[in-house]
DNA sequence: TTTTATATACCGAACGTTTGGTAAAATTGT
DNA sequence: ACAATTTTACCAAACGTTCGGTATATAAAA
């Protein structure tokens, strides 16, 4: 068999970036293949089942890294909080790209095909959530606080990066990676 | 004159209502035109430039409407500070319909023509966040710390939304409306 | 070792549909 | 009559998708 022209993790790269940054709607397979490098039929042998599934393949792909990169590492019992918590915050910030990046969690929540996405989407939400209430819970906080202390930590991020995004200025979510920390703490 | 067989202000209401939910490149003509009751050629009788300026018109009325029942209502000094902020509050519950809607200067800022809403967009935060800032003010914080915290409300409000959306479950701006009042009180 | 067959990966060209958009006629109220 | 509004009918371009076929690598058969 022959070799594959572009590596699956250069197209998964390209095609996150794009959905990112137009969403699902905004982002056609015209661009996707201009920006994989490959054809749009080569993209359909790869994906039988169309943009759907290229962008569901790369929420899966994005799940996978939060969970090794966020959630794995916040919960990371044989690691002081604090280091752990550090951790996180860097995967955070290369993530997002240091808050000029949207998040695919958001731009693909929206659109024609919205529903297809949504459990795989709120996964990801669940992830985040179990992992920092891991570093609330080891700060003290009861279970059921804990977990809401880190749902707060979400919507700040998401906040942040929406404002970030709309005003041109990746100052609101670096200040979250600052405050994240307070929420975590007693 | 004819009658116009829709009246502006419904028409307005259900492009509203389609960018929110689906975004920009999500929504297309034919759903305006059955949203609306008009014909897609009516609706370029009443918005020459097309889909941006529908968009573009919908959002002016946002931005609108922000002015007169959120920042007036904020900066009104004859009312007492708290009688302003409630009043403020019911105003977003009323925009954002209990946290079940998507906010349109989120969902309009992503897409192929995102550059053109850009500048309307930042300034209905902009007007949010004078608002914020006023009470942040009234309640003893310095100019440039009332505005951080002004700024904080936004990435509140908006992270909350996109997880009630996302989630499913209105509670996260539920809490947010209730929060809201503790991060513009010394 | 060479040949043959098989499976994989890719691509040019076209598919039918939907898109945003337009010209001209018909309708309506003054 | 007139002017504003709506509508029918239409269009080129772009959309996501499919198809026929080619090239390449592996495996089996000779």
């Amino acid at each position: 068999m022959p070799l594959q022209k572009v590596d699956p993790e250069t197209a998964d790269r390209e095609m996150f970036a794009l959905f990112c940054s137009y969403g699902y709607d905004g982002t056609s397979l015209e661009m996707l293949a201009n920006a994989t490098g490959l054809k749009k039929a080569s993209l359909y042998h790869r994906f039988p089942e169309g943009k759907k599934e290229m962008a569901l393949h790369v929420l899966k792909g994005t799940r996978q890294w939060i969970k090794t990169h966020i959630r794995d590492v916040l919960t990371h019992e044989e690691q002081p909080v604090k280091k752990r918590l550090t951790l996180a915050l860097q995967a955070l910030d290369q993530l997002y790209n240091g808050g000029s990046s949207n998040c695919i969690l958001r731009t693909l929540s929206i659109g024609t095909d919205a529903p297809y996405f949504r459990d795989a989407i709120a996964s990801c939400f669940e992830l985040l959530h179990t992992g920092f209430a891991a570093i609330a819970a080891a700060n003290g906080f009861s279970g059921t606080r804990a977990l809401q202390q880190a749902k707060e930590v979400s919507v700040a991020i998401q906040g942040s990066l929406v404002l970030s995004n709309v005003m041109n200025d990746t100052t609101y979510f670096k200040k979250c990676l600052e405050d994240i920390p307070l929420l975590l703490k007693k």
